[in-house]
RNA sequence: GCUCAUGUAGCUCAGUCGGUAGAGCACAUCCUUGGUAAGGAUGAGGUCGGCGGUUCAAAUCCGCCCAUGAGCUCCA
């Protein structure tokens, strides 16, 4: 006699055990219908699930994050089943929900091509009309051994065999397919309305490069159709911000093949790379860190001694001079020691910051390159704080501080914090490691803001917070981060003489802010889509003339502006002046100055934005004032264009 | 690094069955001096990513290499 508690707190009673689909029918005849799954006492079971005895339950249906997640699982069969039909020799693997969708990784003897994933998705419309039930079973471990293994999928036995005890094992069928899974699933297929397969890929069995190679097809599934739509919109809006793309079409940068995962600056990107730095550069003077520069090719010598030949060597460019092996650095910290142990630091010195725009190589295996993204050279915002245990707090709340002011003023307030704590293999005593946990926790709380704990996460010389900012379209970046570091002033002899006049090691916090210079002007890129604000703009005025009669005048204009600080193109060309706009406008300029006669007897300039806004004639003074104010309020608000 | 795909003019791309390449934009010259997103004419520009092979003949077919893209792996 079940007693059944929904979520609303009311309660319906059974004279004898139900189904998930039976109480959604008790309620309504659409709920049913509905119905995706259910929520028994907080587990997600499917809608065939019995309930014998007192139960809280919810129904789950296409509306729930859950019950998404529950399509997406499905959409993975149906893509298996569908596979399975077209494909009879491929072995079916695994095929879990990510993020927007689901993938299946299947062994074939052959790469599946992109005709094949359009017939694919064709045969799973197909079988989704058919509306087959999904029904749940449960075997034995031999007996499943036994199923699978005369069905001839070997990977499915290396799977059950590597699950544990002697729990029941569950199973899906819908039409001839089946599959084992932990569920739950749609009951029907008929359920799945909205799907699409994304792509085809190689993955590895276990994710492990020394595997067999799999075909991993990715797929996205959707409530509804529109859900789908506006999914697949959303793709093509990143893909418009592609910063590659961007990047070539406003001549900001190139990469070639001569120089893989190197980037080539051109006067534009060179611009705004430099507005960026000189930027930071102001930001760390105002927050007491000292600039220094450091070494790009060092000996092998002090790679060895730090730690990084052993760990890191096949990252690092070597090279050799005169029967010496030397690598390019791929980080400053052993660098920044090599400063810091010069001469003899007193405490009274500390903390002390010292911040390098280091220019740093890693060799990144060829696949992982990615545009500014991730490359081979690039620059960081580096700086390494040497300071006494008892400031790890303080330092770290003054890093989260100039963080928020940094984020802020390229517009972008959404911040994700992670704090990564003590890993098993690690240095330093527990006693050290609680104390910096709790320094870097307490520096979190004081923000009061909302943070994520990733156990186990932490490097293995120290824990670490990580900054991780979404852009307007929802994109996640990782940052900033500021580590603290127990091991390396100690292996590179870093000392400095405490109040009691006794040699101590520092500890060191290795931070970064923008983290290199490279991703953070492609994430600028895409965040902004190349309509970056006027402060940053590689040009921020372009001065026209309408006929040859305004020459002298709009060089003046210009060269006027240009005195002020800012960036400006004088375009004197032969041109109409629509056309000139357009050019302009498509290359992103904020402010638009057009100059007739009627502007030279008047010594005024006629404004327009890229935005396409008239803002009428202004005396030069008063443009300039406006656009000194635009200036000054970098990325903070929305400018006016 | 692995799998698959891609690589043709500065850019974006077309090029059928193997018969030594084409468009638009950009560029150059000339005409046009035009008031808020493309004025007109003419012209120049490519040994088709590189090397090798098959063939009378290769952008096209085959092999190797390089780079790029997607995914995998990696990211101390």
């Amino acid at each position: 006699m079940p007693v059944i508690t929904l979520p609303d707190g009311s309660h319906r009673r059974f004279s004898q055990p139900v189904t998930v689909h039976d109480v959604a029918a008790d309620i309504g005849a659409g709920l049913a219908k509905a119905a995706i799954a259910g929520r028994v006492d907080g587990t997600l079971v499917d809608t065939s699930y019995e309930i014998a005895d007192d139960a809280e339950l919810a129904i789950v249906t296409e509306r729930d994050e859950d019950g998404l997640e529950i399509i997406r699982h499905s959409t993975a069969h149906l893509l298996a089943m569908a596979v399975k039909d077209l494909f009879p020799t491929a072995q079916v693997t695994i095929g879990p929900v990510v993020d927007e969708g689901f993938y299946y990784d299947f062994k074939y003897d052959r790469a599946f091509t992109t005709e094949d994933l359009e017939r694919i998705e064709q045969r799973m419309t197909e079988l989704a009309k058919e509306d087959y039930t999904v029904t749940r079973s449960e075997l034995s471990r031999e007996e499943a051994v036994r199923l699978f293994d005369e069905m001839g999928e070997e990977y499915k036995v290396r799977i059950i065999e590597d699950i544990p005890g002697d729990e029941k094992l569950s199973f899906y069928r819908q039409g001839d397919f089946i599959d084992l899974c932990r569920g739950p699933h749609v009951p029907n297929t008929g359920k799945l309305k909205a799907f699409k397969l994304t792509k085809v890929a190689g993955a590895y069995w276990r994710g492990d490069t020394d595997n067999e190679q799999l075909q991993r097809v990715y797929g996205t599934a959707w409530a509804n159709k529109k859900d789908l739509k506006a999914y697949l919109r959303r793709l093509e809006e990143a893909e418009k911000r592609d910063h590659r793309k961007i990047g070539k079409k406003m001549n900001l940068f190139h990469m070639q093949e001569e120089a893989p995962g190197m980037v080539f600056w051109h006067p534009n990107g060179w611009s705004l790379y430099q507005e960026v730095e000189q930027y930071m550069r102001a930001m760390q003077r105002k927050h007491g860190y000292q600039e220094i520069r450091t070494p790009q090719v060092v000996s092998r010598t002090l790679w060895e001694r730090s730690g990084h030949w052993d760990k890191f060597g096949d990252d690092m460019f070597t090279t050799e001079s005169e029967k010496h092996d030397f690598a390019i650095k791929p980080m400053n910290c052993p660098c920044h020691i090599q400063v810091f142990n010069q001469g003899l630091t007193s405490y009274k010195d500390l903390p002390l910051r010292l911040a390098e725009f280091g220019s740093c190589h890693r060799n990144e295996a060829s696949g992982a390159l990615h545009g500014l993204m991730r490359v081979r050279g690039f620059t960081q915002d580096d700086a390494h704080i040497f300071c006494e245990e008892s400031s790890i707090q303080s330092e770290v709340s003054a890093f989260i501080d100039m963080l928020h002011e940094v984020y802020a003023d390229f517009g972008f307030n959404r911040i994700q914090y992670k704090l990564s704590t003590r890993p098993e293999k690690r240095v330093g005593s527990d006693e050290i490691w609680d104390k910096a946990e709790a320094a870097l926790e307490e520096a979190l709380n004081r923000q009061g803001v909302e943070w994520d704990l990733l156990p186990g996460e932490g490097a293995f010389y120290g824990p670490k917070v990580e900054f991780s900012l979404q852009d307007c379209i929802g994109r996640v970046w990782q940052c900033g981060t500021i580590q603290v570091d127990f091991s390396m002033p100690g292996r590179l002899g870093a000392q400095y003489v405490a109040d009691d006049s006794e040699r101590r090691t520092p500890v060191m916090l290795h931070r970064a802010v923008l983290g290199s210079f490279e991703r953070f002007i492609g994430i600028l890129i895409e965040e902004y889509e190349g309509i970056f604000p006027t402060w940053l703009a590689p040009t921020q005025v372009a001065v026209m003339s309408i006929t040859d009669n305004q020459r002298d005048y709009c060089a003046d204009v210009a060269k006027s502006l240009e005195k002020s600080g800012f960036r400006v193109n004088a375009d004197l060309r032969n041109e109409k002046i629509g056309f000139k706009i357009r050019e302009h406008t498509i290359d992103r300029v904020p402010y638009l100055l057009v100059v007739g006669d009627k502007e030279v007897e008047n010594g005024t300039v006629a404004v327009r934005t890229r935005k396409g806004e008239d803002l009428g004639t202004l005396s030069l003074d008063d443009f300039r004032r406006m656009l000194s104010e635009d200036v000054a309020r970098k990325g903070r608000t929305e400018t006016e264009n």
